[in-house]
RNA sequence: GCCGGGGUGUCGAAAUUGGCAAACGAUCGGGACUUAAAAUCCCGCGUCCUGUAAAGGACUUGAGGGUUCGAGUCCCUCCCCCGGCACCA
């Protein structure tokens, strides 16, 4: 490398240094200052960051710079989300604790983050896996106990026969265990869940005031939280006391109802099924179903299976007595797990009603062309006329929905209701790297929640983690190769799990599962306000002047679950009185990814790039600066390594601005011109820089506008000494602060070249003059018939009439036109003139 | 199947929201500088046609239609890609 480059190595370090010694983002929470909460997701510690991960800090970065600049008084906080799976698994593996391969890789991010030039407020690091942050999630799920929304039940899950553990709905790939790749079955175990079913309409409602969230991030919670209205029927079942309830958002095909049908797991099969004559068969059904259940998921459209249960139901519109089966397309998560069928207008329906040779009842008609039950291919789903439906004969479907409906409460039939695909959420789980759950079991007793002033409930570091029973001292791998237990490994640990009843204060034993991981970071952006509090999670004064968070930034593969269960957590809170805002993120920005070849860079692909290579390369400012050129951020974008070249040229480019300013002075010929020229280029980068950076951040039109300016620079000048220019240093001024939020590093040092005293980042963000921008000479093109002929120069303050005497006179135009006076003419101001000939 | 986002040069992408399509960058080509190369600076670069040239013209934003003086942008029909959800009754 010759000296002919730009020394980054020097400048990098030299600035980081400084801002670190500075404290450049070490909140000052005495300043007057508007607060401006800038968070980035904190990360979960893996392995080394790779540039897909680097987009997320540095549009952050860019953001809190900006901000700065601003003069806002920033909070850019960063943490570690640090519990969790895959440190578990890698300890099975390796024999390496969890929390010494956690800290291992917080230190390798740690210094990544800096070698990027990212920047944040070190002084309030936390890290979910420490007793001083897991103490207040535990305190959390006391909060959740006591007001009833932390519950344990009976629940299915997936396990993993071959692995004897229970896996994450995410582990399971195409009904299969993502180790093993052996069948995953259902099993029913007691799990704790938290009631985020109660708030399912509060979600769904507040979404509307998430006016500055992505569009499709709200589309898929509302999705995700699914609700749909519709009528709660009961059907007697015939020659019993038995009611079945079930839901339907289709009561207008309710006499077109051929036959119900209950799910594999519905409570009360037994009952119905026995002295049915056929129960073996029936219960052997049932068995099949469950055990593919799990599996089942995936898979989307299997065969549709069923069995009659020898019982009928009464439809309680018309009388008639209809089989009653069960089924392996009815779940029983949803609804109330039995279902009507209407096989002439719904699909399942309909192939169910064909195999089985069950009848076919058309009660909407197609407007268009009568149906007829017997050539049907397919249910009939539109809307139509109402028929075979009594007295609601001939209203359209619509109305009839609302009639029936109305017809039934009246009747006691049935009731309006509305149910919402969202499920209570399972944060159980059988592992030992996670918070446990404050809950103690008594004989007596039975079971109680720890008291505050007993926590945090520490998780005991020496544990065997696999079922070949290695034990892992602190530090050093001994086991390998086992495989996960079926119980959480905490079951094993005596000092653990003996402990003592809170009510009775005798012999007790703890909970040994712990929680999902999001739960630690359902909250986390409340504790960074006062990180280090031992008597309380968070400081009510201060969360609320902090929150909501002005800006938060993270991928999009946390649309559904981490927003959602921290808006859940939050609305908890806010209706308990502990904080005074119901939505945590006022802004949220969604990254998109960064691909190479084609596919998301991952470890197992090995088509990740690493930024350490690239930084030693060419140093921070580059990688970031082809970072945020390489499309808008919200959009995914392929990585290419002779793109980063592109970006080293630009800054080399904009580094001898510098070098040689003392000699860049104005061309003489043309020079007028020219530097009125450079004079409006400068105000219109300040004008497309300052609204690209409030708007939707797209800072690739932000750099190409400053790029624009830098060429504009190098045309005006030469390197011939003559007269100075002010325009000249004025146009690099400008540069160098609307270049810093992006590329920090460079920007500083040629600052201080510049003869400042202070960081950049303390310099004021430029304004733009609109009068500079209104330029009295302007081009605007004259169309023939929408066609662009020609352009002329005319006096932005031109009347119509002027304009319209400028083209007339204009010799291409009469070409055109053929001297032919024309039909019509369009004026648009400022921009063009459209003759219709 | 439903919901959301897309489809523009060789490539990454722009386009003031209905007003000059392809800004900026990459690639490629040419020139200057150099003994030479690299670097740098300058110029060119959608496709086709007429022309020795200077010029000039036609076409062009996944396909087809429509609205409009004017459509990448709005409307209708269709195709393809990406993401989410999915026997949800």
């Amino acid at each position: 490398m010759t000296q002919d480059f730009y020394p980054f190595k020097e400048i990098d370090k030299k600035w980081q240094d400084r801002w670190e010694k500075q404290g450049l983002f070490t909140m000052d929470p005495d300043s007057p200052k508007k607060k401006y909460y800038c968070l980035m997701m904190f990360p979960y510690p893996s392995s080394a960051l790779h540039v897909g991960h680097g987009r997320n800090y540095i549009i952050g970065d860019v953001v809190v710079r900006y901000k700065i600049m601003r003069k806002y008084n920033v909070l850019a906080p960063m943490g570690w989300d640090a519990f969790g799976l895959p440190a578990e698994n890698a300890a099975i593996k390796s024999g390496i604790h969890p929390k010494v391969s956690t800290f291992n890789n917080i230190r390798t991010m740690k210094k990544q983050l800096r070698s990027w030039g990212v920047g944040y407020d070190w002084t309030r690091e936390i890290a979910s896996c420490l007793p001083d942050y897991y103490k207040w999630t535990q305190w959390i799920f006391l909060q959740l106990y006591e007001k009833g929304l932390a519950y344990k039940k009976k629940a299915s899950v997936n396990w993993c026969p071959s692995c004897q553990t229970v896996l994450a709905n995410e582990q399971v790939v195409n009904g299969g265990c993502e180790r093993c790749s052996a069948q995953v079955e259902g099993r029913n175990l007691e799990q704790w869940f938290l009631r985020i079913t109660d708030y399912a309409q509060r979600l769904l409602n507040d979404l509307k005031l998430l006016k500055d969230w992505p569009e499709r991030v709200r589309t898929m919670q509302a999705n995700w939280i699914g609700r749909s209205e519709g009528v709660e029927i009961n059907f007697k079942v015939f020659d019993s006391d038995i009611n079945l309830a079930c839901f339907t958002t289709r009561v207008d095909t309710i006499f077109g109802a051929t036959y119900m049908v209950l799910a594999a797991e519905y409570p009360l099969v037994d009952d119905l099924i026995k002295g049915s004559g056929n129960e073996n068969e029936i219960r052997k059904f049932i068995g099949e179903v469950k055990k593919d259940s799990a599996a089942d998921r995936t898979v989307p459209n299997i065969e549709k299976k069923g069995v009659f249960t020898g019982r009928f139901v009464i439809n309680p519109v018309n009388g008639r007595k209809i089989p009653l089966w069960i089924a392996n397309y009815v779940v029983m998560g949803y609804g109330t797990g039995a279902v009507m069928a209407v096989p002439a207008h719904d699909q399942r329906d309909f192939e169910f009603a064909r195999k089985y040779r069950l009848p076919i009842e058309v009660v909407i008609d197609d407007p268009e062309e009568s149906l007829v039950a017997e050539n049907m291919k397919e249910a009939y789903v539109e809307n139509g006329v109402m028929v075979n439906s009594g007295q609601f004969n001939s209203l359209s479907n619509t109305d009839a929905m609302r009639k029936i409906a109305d017809y039934m409460e009246r009747e006691g039939i049935g009731r309006k209701t509305v149910h919402y695909k969202l499920r209570d959420w399972l944060i159980s789980r059988q592992r030992y790297w996670g918070a446990p759950i404050p809950i103690v079991y008594c004989d007596k007793c039975g079971m109680s929640p720890v008291r505050e002033k007993d926590l945090p409930i520490l998780l005991p570091e020496k544990v065997k983690f696999s079922g070949k029973g290695a034990r892992l001292p602190e530090g050093q791998g001994s086991a390998s190769g086992g495989k996960p237990c079926a119980e959480s490994p905490l079951k094993h640990v005596k000092s653990f799990i003996n402990a003592k009843c809170p009510k009775c204060n005798g012999k007790a034993k703890r909970e040994i599962d712990t929680m999902d991981t999001f739960v630690d970071s359902s909250w986390y952006f409340l504790r960074y306000l006062s990180p280090g509090d031992n008597e309380k999670p968070f400081d009510k004064a201060l969360v609320n002047k902090w929150l909501p968070v002005d800006q938060y930034i993270g991928g999009v593969e946390h649309a559904i679950l981490h927003l959602m269960y921290s808006r859940f957590i939050v609305k908890v809170l806010y209706d308990m009185g502990y904080v005074g805002f119901s939505e945590p993120f006022a802004r949220l920005f969604t990254q998109g990814m960064i691909v190479k070849d084609g596919a998301k860079m991952s470890k197992s692909k090995g088509n990740t790039v690493s930024p350490d290579k690239l930084i030693d390369k060419y140093g921070a400012d580059t990688v970031r600066l082809y970072t945020l050129f390489i499309g808008p951020p919200e959009k995914d974008a392929e990585w290419s390594d002779r793109g980063v070249e592109g970006a080293w040229r630009f800054l080399n480019r904009v580094w001898r601005l510098i070098d040689r300013r003392s000699s860049f002075v104005v061309r003489d010929s043309q020079s007028k011109g020219r530097v009125s020229k450079l004079k409006y280029k400068i105000h219109y980068t300040i004008k497309k820089v300052s609204e690209d950076m409030e708007g939707a951040f797209h800072f690739n039109t932000a750099l190409s506008a400053i790029m624009e300016l830098v060429n504009e620079i190098y045309l005006v000048s030469s390197s011939e000494p003559r007269a100075r220019s002010p325009e000249l240093k004025e146009a690099i001024r400008v540069v160098v602060i609307l270049l810093a939020p992006f590329v920090p590093h460079i920007a500083e040092e040629m600052w201080e070249k510049l003869g400042n005293k202070t960081s950049v980042f303390e310099a004021e963000w430029p304004a733009y003059q609109e009068d500079v921008l209104a330029r009295n000479k302007i081009t605007i093109a004259v169309q023939i018939n929408g066609r662009v002929r020609t352009k002329i120069e005319i006096d932005s303050a031109a009347s119509e009439d002027e304009i319209k005497k400028t083209v007339f006179s204009n010799e291409t135009v009469n070409k055109w036109t053929d001297g032919k006076s024309p039909r019509k003419c369009i004026i648009v101001k400022g921009r063009l003139v459209n003759l219709v000939v």
